[in-house]
DNA sequence: GATCCTCGAGTTCT
DNA sequence: CTCGAGGATC
């Protein structure tokens, strides 16, 4: 890097942390995440280290942080709470390791492992074993006197009384808000028409910094201690396992988690053990702090700038981030129903990127007052679904908008209907293409029709290009049209790219670009930026580019005879279609004509009409033309099917579309008869159980083992209740191992459960 | 009419 | 995984 740029980069770095610093500790409404304010330090103290002739007094690196907000007293902390430094992964830990090993010059020695809680630090000085005073962190240096409100958390002894206290001794600790709590707490402002607040660790140094007491003491905060301030007159233990255990002689809460390891091996474990278990704790964790053992080499090893070099703190992928909501859309699902989504700045939420996530219906998004354009905490559900938890709503504006529901269909335009008392807002034509392309996607999918091949991209490609009308036109597409199909797009592609360069008169570089831009569907900005820095291209111009082989493509595909108009994703889905898989495909079709005929029910879509509904109308009626022909009272009557199901079932066989799709099977061949099952011998062994499997198993798939609990005659349920006979765990288990503990449900692990199968016995 | 349970429908990303 | 709604039950 040149001299100039190294100084600008550096400048730049330290004006937005030092923005970032005052947001987070002065305003308490951080714009970015944790884990992205670490990403700019690292960068600048490496910067720094690498260049020492640059820093300056004021580099934020040189001070541990920014001003404590007003309203309280400020409390000077005697010796400055220091913050400490991260890593991210195994290779940086162990790099730590041998850092402090040649520091010490030594091999091997003791480090203690605590949890990393998401709350915020406090100091409790005691004199005489009595509290007199408690301090948030603050910058480091200087805190804010929250003694009274300190006071109101009951965990905290106001004296301790044991022998040999020191005459003055201040111990730290983090101050935390429970999960459970935080969740009713929400739960309460919600029924209160209340916005909720948007995580704990927020809430917690919210409610610490309340002015009134009381309010403090109405929120249930705890707070863990794990760190020695200072002591005077009095033993003073020599590592940090002996001060823990002997806070918890003066009466101090510590974590139980903590973990004495001897070596790096013992802590890489301990990381392990507890990135799966966390969600089980009643608290926010965000990694392991490792610190040496022993004081001594703690003393030794010293500090470096604002960290020390005797602990480390290594830090769990975040599972929660901070992201600005750019806009919320609305899909058209298989049901009519309109379903609002959240657009949001691409973040990376627990080693995943996510830039869309659901936000259910019109009510949800009121109550939770999100707002376009807002601010928004991001969380990934159990690890895996992205979800919009809640707005940062100090962080607002004015400029964002309220998000309205569409009077009209997206898809086809039609007007919308809310019923009265349902969340849910439908598109009532039954001609909505977006219902159609969805209905057809259900079809082929597995438990239906299970057509392999034949995907979601795909099958909207075959409508586009007007192959499939209705779900029946899949059993009459040919090998031929397919091809041809094939043949025909790739013809309009070239014939795209050759009319633009004639058009536009472009040099040889441009017509890469063209090239690139008939590869793609969708260009996001960054792969916009990377082609224009490749090409030596204006965004102005790329985008013109776009523009002319969009609208090149629409009139070629017309003269093509491919279709009237198509989406970009489908041309490039049907180019990629090759003779083999177009094989493949075509027996995959064939194939799903043998499905049995509670698939074949299930996958006519109808409302309400799900797999299990599906089996139960099967096994009553055993015949497709029975069912059509079947009365509301007599639907009605069938155990699990009430009024509203009948309804559903008997106008969607009313409608002629519908009845022809089901003669069209019958033509092409597929069974309207359910074939004679036969008993199985031993069916009864788990007659009458309910059992519930959750988490990932070695030797079998979930469904697998679904599948295995019904033909021994018990019940596969999917949520936890206090019927569940028990609860079958894998790896990685979910929120339903909680609330089996909570039920006493008996849990059984995968050699437990093999065992349940052959026996019928639990342990 | 309230409460529990089960099912359906929509969902994200690698 | 989540929410909503239908059905069963008291």
């Amino acid at each position: 890097m040149v001299e100039a740029d190294l100084r600008q980069r550096i400048e730049q770095l330290r004006k937005e942390i030092q923005e970032h610093n005052y947001r987070y500790h002065v305003l308490d409404t951080p714009i970015i995440s944790d884990a992205q304010f670490d990403a700019l330090m690292r960068e600048l103290v490496e910067l720094e280290t690498r260049h020492p002739e640059l820093v300056t007094p004021d580099s934020p690196t040189q001070r541990v942080g920014a001003a404590p907000a007003e309203g309280f007293a400020e409390v000077v902390h005697p010796i400055p709470m220091i913050s400490l430094g991260n890593v991210f992964d195994n290779e940086e830990l162990r790099a730590w390791h041998r850092r402090v090993q040649q520091r010490l010059e030594m091999e091997s020695f003791d480090l203690v492992c605590e949890l990393k809680i998401d709350g915020l630090a406090v100091a409790l000085t005691y004199e005489q074993g009595r509290f007199v005073r408690g301090a948030t962190r603050g910058d480091g240096l200087r805190g804010e006197d929250v003694t009274a409100n300190l006071r109101t958390i009951r965990s905290i002894p106001l004296t301790v009384s044991v022998a040999g206290v020191p005459e003055r001794l201040e111990v730290r600790g983090e101050v935390y808000f429970p999960k459970s709590g935080f969740k009713k707490l929400n739960e309460e402002r919600i029924a209160a028409g209340e916005p909720p607040y948007a995580n704990p660790r927020n809430t917690a140094a919210g409610s610490l910094r309340q002015l009134d007491p009381r309010i403090t003491a109405s929120r249930p905060l705890n707070v863990y201690l794990y760190a020695l301030g200072y002591a005077e007159d009095g033993a003073i233990p020599s590592t940090q396992w002996d001060a823990l255990a002997r806070f918890r002689e003066m009466g101090f809460r510590t974590n139980p988690a903590n973990a004495l390891c001897h070596s790096l091996e013992e802590v890489q474990g301990f990381y392990r053990r507890w990135l799966e278990e966390k969600e089980a704790l009643d608290f926010g964790v965000d990694g392991v702090v490792v610190k040496v053992n022993r004081f001594n080499y703690q003393q030794h090893l010293g500090t470096v700038g604002r960290e020390p070099r005797w602990a480390i703190a290594y830090k769990f992928p975040a599972t929660q981030q901070v992201t600005r909501l750019i806009n919320i859309g609305v899909n058209v699902g298989r049901t009519g129903t309109l379903n609002p989504y959240a657009i949001l700045e691409p973040v990376n939420v627990g080693g995943a990127t996510v830039k869309m996530a659901t936000l259910h219906n019109e009510d949800d998004i009121r109550r939770k007052d999100l707002r376009i354009g807002d601010w928004v905490v991001v969380e990934r559900a159990g690890e895996v679904i992205p979800q919009v938890v809640a707005p940062m709503t100090a962080r607002r504006t004015g400029e964002e908008r309220e998000f309205k529901m569409p009077e009209r269909c997206p898809a086809c335009g039609e007007p919308v209907v809310r019923p009265p008392g349902e969340a849910a807002t439908y598109c009532v034509n039954t001609a909505c293409p977006a219902q159609f392309a969805r209905l057809l996607v259900h079809f082929v999918s597995r438990g239906a029709m299970d057509v392999e091949g034949m995907g979601e991209k795909l099958a909207l490609a075959l409508i586009d290009a007007g192959l499939v009308k209705d779900v029946a036109d899949i059993y009459s597409l040919t090998r031929e049209q397919l091809l041809g199909l094939k043949e025909k797009i790739a013809r309009v592609i070239s014939g795209v790219q050759k009319e633009v360069a004639a058009r536009h008169q472009l040099s040889n570089a441009q017509m890469q670009v063209v090239k690139r831009l008939t590869d793609e569907a969708l260009l996001d900005k960054a792969e916009a930026e990377t082609i224009c820095a490749r090409y030596d291209l204006t965004l102005e111009r790329l985008m013109s580019l776009k523009g002319a082989v969009d609208g090149v493509l629409v009139e070629t595909v017309k003269t093509a005879g491919v279709a009237e108009t198509i989406e970009w994703e489908s041309i490039l889905t049907l180019e990629k279609l090759a003779a083999k898989s177009v094989d493949n495909l075509m027996a995959a079709i064939a194939a799903s004509k043998q499905r049995p005929l509670t698939s074949v029910v299930y996958a006519l879509g109808i409302r309400h009409v799900g797999y299990e509904t599906a089996q139960m109308l099967v096994r009553h009626f055993g015949s497709l033309p029975k069912l059509m022909r079947a009365s509301d009272e007599e639907l009605a009557n069938i155990p699990g099917i009430g009024p509203k199901i009948a309804e559903s079932i008997v106008s969607h066989f009313r409608r002629e579309a519908n009845q022809r799709v089901v003669e069209r099977l019958e033509e092409v061949g597929v069974p309207m008869e359910e074939a004679a099952t036969p008993r199985e011998g031993r069916a009864t062994v788990l007659a009458g159980m309910q059992i519930v499997v959750t988490g990932r198993l070695a030797g079998m798939s979930r469904s697998q083992a679904e599948d295995r609990i019904k033909e021994l005659g018990g019940s596969a349920g999917s949520s936890v209740t206090k019927k569940t006979a028990y609860l079958v765990v894998g790896e990685d288990a979910g929120s339903k191992l909680a609330q089996a503990e909570k039920l006493g449900v008996p849990i059984l692990d995968e050699q437990q459960f093999l065992q349940l199968l052959e026996t019928g016995k639990g342990p």
